[in-house]
DNA sequence: TATGAATGAGGGTTCATTCAT
DNA sequence: TATGAATGAACCCTCATTCAT
């Protein structure tokens, strides 16, 4: 991948952090970068096509990262302070906001929505294989679905980031971090039951 | 309030429902209304007025409905009975989709964004009533903070709203809200313990 | 017809005789008649619209002005002299400059060249008027196919101004018409038929 | 010649065939050729001289075969027939297309239509050739002046090309050659008067 | 109170051309 | 000799907003 085409994406990402969706025009990435607007369109067809490739570009090295902290995890309270920590990290480095100004850009439809849907199952698989690893042997196995709550989970996580970044109120994740871990608690008691 | 007004209000609903934020513009807005574009400036003093006043007016009547629908509900299952109904109403009407196209729209910081906190907090006041109500001497009580679970309700509200508005699947939140039902179940076995 | 939209027309035309076609932009167009860009596309719905509007308008008022010039004629050295005439006039006013751009411009296939086969057929049907008088009665009438005889006119007429268009030399037409003369001169004496 | 630059031309003429003079840009040449458009820049000084070449390139060879095919003709039957296929055989290769668009698409002025005007004269002469051959010692030959319908027969095959590279109607030059040698068979009727 | 016309800034995109390699 | 990357001007078009009527 050229060294350019890099920059366009960190730029489009950057842009999008700082302008949000509807300010990340040609011309605000390319100011972004630092180079000029023609750029943009050397390397990319059009800038939905630069949507869809900064998109998958930050979503699959996040989902790399999550996956790679959370594997082998069994205790609940032990992944909601992973959670929290990437949470953190996340916000700091902006990744978080770029991914919120995608979902609430992108047009129902357009490639880039398709491209979100993909990332979204990526997302989704990501909390099956956690939530599979919790619940085995414990009772409440039977009653939660785990693709079901995985796309709960999901569903969640970027309501809760719309309203944050909508009110910028930092302390809301942290409260439901904090409130998430007194369940986690309670629920890692529950005893496994022995595997058949 | 002058029939006009009303007029571009309904209009201004109407054009996010079927334009999108985006292309919710002054002259789409007319156009979905029937009226001069000129006419909205006439009552509003731009377009970021209009919408919070739009936003304010179909959120208004809906957390009411919510509410008389809600008031009294002490069995979770009855409540997720009526939430699933409401939300069908409210997805064959257009109003979901016009709520959540306000979120995914607004930008930090705009006066539109700030209204979106309000009535973002008056969902959260409902919620947290109704929850009040299921939890009431119940044991989890001393577990969840009502606040904090109302919150996080809205949250997921709002989360699932903007995956289905991007992918158009209707069955996740039919799924959603049939888990949702399973849980309601066991949780309505949970005896009360008699109020001191 | 709005005053501003047979402004924007006439400068439409200006523009194509000053700036060619490739140089009648949005921004020309705007310069030639004093008014905002922005104008051309309240009045029409892109420059295509616009252009067709154009040809339409000037090349409709031109053939009347041809027809009634010319209805009635039935000797060649008249109609050549009326047409020498015409010709010198719409050169003057770069009528004919401006069609010559036309079809020089438009693209196969478009809408604009749509329109061109409509014109042209217009001019065609003039010419097989003018024919049918010329030659009623005359042995030759046999031999020729007016309507053949009409389109190789038009088709003339077209390449003459492709060629003097580009090379500007006017020395070209006028011989073409004093030969013409001349031909009309011996045609006129050939004795036409007593009508059976 | 170099290699290349041979291949550069070639890729100009067959954009202009199948782009069409606009959409003759340095990146569609060096598409439809296979190479990179800098290898345009290296070869010409700019777009404009590559397509003066191109011009005089194609011209040249069109002219070299049609006057191959012509010389010696004396009977208009014959030569309307030869035209005929000769128009076929090109229409067929694009030779005409190619040969259109640069009428069409040149600018008066310009070094391309300064280059036309050359060809323009190259064809009128070899006119001139062929009309010479077919009137002489005919009664006609002092009605005619051979310059002058040379000049003529060019404008009408650029008008009857523009024409039907707009509208795609085959049958037009069709029922033109059809009129032409139906005009030939009487003309060659005419006695040669004997040389004095 | 409402209209339709007009503005000017800024949107995405394409282009001829240059230049380091 | 050829390449691919980059530039910056100019393209068409849309928009929120204003204003005379």
């Amino acid at each position: 991948m050229s060294d350019t085409r890099a920059r366009v994406l960190d730029a489009t990402l950057a842009s999008l952090v700082s302008n949000g969706f509807s300010g990340t025009t040609a011309r605000a990435i390319a100011q972004a970068g630092g180079f000029a607007p023609g750029v943009i369109y050397y390397h990319f067809a059009d800038l939905d096509d630069l949507l869809v490739a900064a998109l998958a570009h930050t979503s699959e090295s996040r989902v790399r990262r999550y996956r790679s902290e959370l594997s082998g995890v069994d205790k609940a309270a032990t992944a909601v302070e992973i959670l929290r920590r990437l949470y953190e990290e996340d916000s700091a480095v902006g990744h978080i906001a770029a991914i919120q100004e995608f979902y609430a850009g992108a047009r129902p439809g357009s490639r880039l929505a398709e491209q979100l849907a993909v990332e979204t199952r990526r997302w989704e698989e990501l909390g099956e294989e956690l939530l599979t690893g919790l619940l085995r042997g414990r009772p409440l196995a039977s009653l939660v679905r785990v693709k079901i709550a995985a796309s709960a989970a999901v569903a969640f996580y970027i309501g809760m980031e719309t309203l944050t970044h909508l009110d910028g109120d930092r302390a809301r994740p942290a409260q439901l971090f904090d409130q998430a871990a007194r369940v986690a608690a309670v629920f890692d008691k529950i005893p496994r039951m022995p595997v058949s």
